[in-house]
DNA sequence: TATTTGTACTATGCTGAGTAGTACAATTAT
DNA sequence: ATAATTGTACTACTCAGCATAGTACAAATA
């Protein structure tokens, strides 16, 4: 379902956060489907159970899912309508970062524009 | 100068390469002109030189610049075919992660997204 | 000769990430 | 009813990376 890079500086949690993310706005994760559990998507990963549940914590927080004690974690609705234009701009920002990477622009300037662009 | 970001989870040495990169691949910094010292940059940024060294050891391994003890540092020449080409890419870059932006994309998910490229 | 510069160390503190363990309320299954 | 599952909330601990502080030395320059 995820994949982790370990080695990342990347933290765990952010990437789970940035996995589950993608596939909700992909659409791969239907309205009020549920998420695996805190404890069964830990050991499926292979990490703590705190770290998952810190990037749920925030996956709710971004109203992306919304929890319910007993039962699980679920798909927050709503979400759908952003699925189609978010696949074009996935498509060209692959496509610029590959044409980038071809050319041997570095990966931390490319990085370093995104940053700059979203914050001023 | 430069600028940095202390708030920043990017590490002040990473923005430094990023920055003297960036003014070389620009070509505001010329072939074999002088970057500032270790000593006085560090203290125009308010940084210890001992993080300004790091950065510049990593630019020299990368190729970008080079050193001589009792000198400076300064940049290495054969940089300038690729000057145009960046800047067309950098202006991509900035259109579509402009747009994203817009769009409610999420800017971790771009990142993601440069990362997944550059590192298979 | 004195100063500047790059370089190389060691030591220290700090922060964030991750782990380990425990506990409890709400829900579900038996 | 009872037990198991799940989300949640803690505390404590370890670890790595970053940054700072300080010192020292060789090479180049003033």
């Amino acid at each position: 379902m995820l994949s982790l890079d370990l080695q990342s500086r990347i933290p765990i949690f952010e990437q789970i956060k940035a996995g589950l993310s993608r596939l909700i706005y992909l659409g791969i994760l239907k309205s009020d489907e549920q998420l695996p559990t805190v404890r069964s998507l830990a050991t499926q990963l292979g990490v703590n159970p705190n770290t998952v549940q810190k990037a749920y914590q925030q996956l709710e927080a971004a109203g992306l899912i919304y929890s319910v004690t007993g039962r699980g974690n679920f798909v927050r609705s709503g979400n759908s309508q952003q699925v189609i234009q978010n696949e074009q701009i996935q498509k060209r920002l692959k496509e610029i970062a590959q044409e980038a990477k071809n050319a041997g622009f570095p990966e931390s300037m490319a990085i370093l524009l995104i940053r700059e662009v979203y914050n001023g």
